[in-house]
DNA sequence: CATGAATGAGAGTTCATTCAT
DNA sequence: GATGAATGAACTCTCATTCAT
């Protein structure tokens, strides 16, 4: 019983390793530029050992993808327990934001990497990321609910701020902030979230 | 002398003619997905000739990145004549908007794509951002000055205005929409740009 | 002593599981497109094992030869018992063509596969096939003692009955037949079978 | 002008180097054991070279075969001359099989190999030998319309001596003849052609 | 100026085989 | 006795690049 739990335990901590290996890889040098040769040599194992563990790259995508689908909830799910609708939604955006500067490779992963997303294989990934989209549609259409905002049309207004959002995350993650100093760059998003949740409030 | 001037302008007409055919290419397939031969075809002349204008592939990339600095630059420009400054501003905006979706690749290129941006050949491309940049910058700076806003902080509203363009564009360039029908991404993206600027008017 | 012997009958059968795993595999896809893995997964072993019983994939080959020939010399056996060498030799004809037609995969194993035929290892196998042609050069000597032919060069008139059987076969074991509609061939055979027996009793 | 001779010259003897090449290495190892690496290594060219002058490995195939179906027909052609039906029926046989033992690998190719034979590609060769078999048809068509036989049916008779003869060669080229003396092989071949003929009387 | 010919390097992938457990 | 894990070597094929002509 033991032996077969430090053998599963063994091979989930090799899949992790290929993950790590990947992730890091497709960050730096996108998807395609990847090989499985490139993986291999970064975990020091032979090409033939990652596909004892995946079936062949994309498969190793969508796995990447999932667990930042998965962990990307985990950082907004907290959000729910906020009662108030506007408060929720600032905390939302707020984290969403936070996520996408702590893990520039995951929201990367998620967001901007041009991949093969069509496969079925992906579909539980994909449903991860539309169960959030769905909080956070609905959390925007309490707050018209309850008149926080002039205007009634929650998909623009959705859309609108999310917009803002992933703008503000992916200058930062593709490094096109490069007119702004280093030092400034946390900040100015900063102030740029807090102005954006000013505008709103003129909705 | 009219010789070398003439050779000049063949020499000329021919990296133009590799730029536009990579240029075309690259739209259709991504730009990993394509190979100095699939261009050398497009133009029907051998691979190896390529090599006398370009020295190798990322030349040709450096090129294609200055030429879409360029190209986004003559879209800008125009409205330069625009006297009033929040018009101005406004109709930047649409303008950089509206060229995200004539030429995704190209906005790709600048905005999204991570490619070796450090390289000395490459400061012309980057000179022309920042100029088309600093130009936003400035009339933001106008508007500001002619109290179009309550806010006075140009650099925070600058990079807000452009977070949710380059935000609204790059969803829609990476392929990022699959939640909205297809038939609606454009009308959404419109509604957005229209928000926004009624969301300026109260900062 | 008992359990040496179950022992041994349990590792032999163990080796006939692999070597009719083989032979299937062998005939749905041709030998060089079985792998070692194909086998272990009909069986439902793993490749591994695989090496306990058999040094490498060539010494599961020769033991397929092997089992081939032995098969075939029990296909053709039964001949033995007709007295009459005339009546013998037509069926031991018969029964030649039947077997290729049944088999063609071994067949093509002992009369057509180029492979490495030298080895000691194969050695049984060929002594096998050579008791087998020396009890049909024997029953066209009987046929020839008892004047059954005008024509007394034995051995040119076995010959020749072979060469006219193996075309047979191999033409139809290597597909060379596709002139012929599919639904004629068997009868074609037949008819030529009855056709070289005709011509033989001139002989 | 003798530029583009020579060049084509010597590409075209490329062609020739690669078949030679993958001829005899075909009728060492079959088709399947053959790689595109082994063939470049024959000639000391690098893999990718191969690809400058076939697809794949199956085009060079077809060539092979297209170039053996040809030199077959050549060698059989001449016959066509012969006025007399069963003088040109045996001398046909005759060249058949002469064929066969002067060029053993182009015959293996022809008539024994296994390999991707479905393409419409190969319709040229196909075309080719259907040309020759038609050709051989017709010859014991007429045999059969100047009462050379007594049996009427064509298909039977022409069918039958093919399997001699092809029994005969490939006996020969597969190596199925160990158990007779080397030097014997060839007068036992040419002892059961003239058998065949006579029993052909007969018929 | 243009190119045909050639190649080393590398892509994804599969396989026979080994070995510690 | 059986196997999971691992790998080196091989596969087909494409690519960027060079160089003699």
């Amino acid at each position: 019983m033991g032996i077969t739990q430090r053998k599963e335990r063994e091979k989930e901590g090799m899949r992790q390793l290929i993950l790590q290996a990947a992730l890091g890889l497709f960050r730096d040098r996108g998807y395609d530029a990847v090989s499985i040769r490139n993986i291999a040599e970064a975990i020091e194992y032979s090409p033939a050992t990652i596909y004892l563990y995946y079936k062949d790259k994309s498969e190793i995508f969508f796995a990447l993808q999932y667990e930042a689908a998965a962990l990307k909830r985990d950082h907004l799910l907290p959000v729910a327990a906020i009662e108030n609708p506007w408060e929720r939604l600032v905390e939302f955006g707020r984290r969403y934001v936070d996520f996408g500067f702590k893990h520039p490779d995951l929201y990367d992963l998620l967001f901007i990497t041009r991949a093969p997303m069509e496969y079925v294989e992906n579909q539980e990934c994909w449903a991860l990321g539309m169960a959030t989209h769905s909080f956070f549609s609905e959390t925007v259409q309490a707050c018209v609910d309850q008149r926080y905002f002039k205007s009634t049309d929650t998909e623009t207004i959705a859309y609108t701020l999310w917009c803002h959002a992933h703008g503000l995350v992916s200058l930062f993650v593709r490094e096109r902030m490069r007119m702004y100093p280093e030092e400034k760059r946390q900040d100015l998003a900063q102030k740029s979230f807090s102005m954006i949740i000013k505008m709103a409030e003129h909705l």
